[in-house]
DNA sequence: TACCTTTGGACAAATTCAGACCAATGGCGA
DNA sequence: TCGCCATTGGTCTGAATTTGTCCAAAGGTA
């Protein structure tokens, strides 16, 4: 235990990758070790990392276990991170997202009657 | 000229192929007749109208550019479409959007420097 | 230099999904 | 009831996308 590393959960996260990456330094371990925990590929989990691949949700079950954290944070964290790059893909505005919150309380209220 | 038909026009559509079904419906056009005129096939058209096939960027330029309705407004509706069937998919909470918003103004602001 | 960690690229495997085609159903007028 | 036209439903496939693998290259440190 290292008490002077700064503790990188203190950061706000900006993504996934970021996210995981702080777990990972801020439990010291090198992507090696974790890789081999979850059984995943070094490479592979280096580019979660750096958003260059997308996580299953296999893989959030995995590290959200392995780190214990909350696995619905993950998924949220990831899901957030999926919905705000195709935002800047599509070059949408914000109030789409507006839009997007009124279509989910209506089709909710469809489906439980 | 049907005077007394009901304009769908003044619902509030909640989803993609609703809009474009009451687009056609509103011209008084077969989906025979529209399929025809943007070349597409009908039965991919009676799909997407049921939001059982995603429309490509082609076709939502085609049918804006047939109907003669603003091309980024349809794009709009998808898109508010995809992220609502999203949230409901991973049974996410609608804070999520609140994060997703601030994820897209950080990252905007990193990219213009 | 030797060693360990991370990154990058190329490729194979797997998944996903629009689009095509045709059969079946529904509605409506004669 | 029959015939016609519009819509819906089911299956399949080609193509694009993307995960995951493997190995080489780069970077850092003692």
């Amino acid at each position: 235990m290292d008490k002077f590393r700064p503790m990188a959960t203190l950061k706000k996260y900006t993504t996934f990758g970021e996210h995981l990456r702080a777990l990972r330094e801020d439990a010291g371990q090198t992507l090696k070790e974790v890789a081999g925990n979850i059984s995943i590929d070094i490479s592979l989990l280096a580019k979660i990392e750096r958003n260059e691949r997308q996580p299953t949700k296999q893989l959030i079950k995995a590290v959200s276990g392995y780190f214990r954290v909350d696995e619905k944070e993950l998924q949220n964290e990831f899901l957030s991170d999926q919905i705000a790059y195709k935002i800047l893909d599509e070059e949408a505005d914000l109030t789409i997202l507006k839009v997007a919150e009124k279509k989910v309380s209506y089709l909710k209220t469809l489906r439980n009657g």
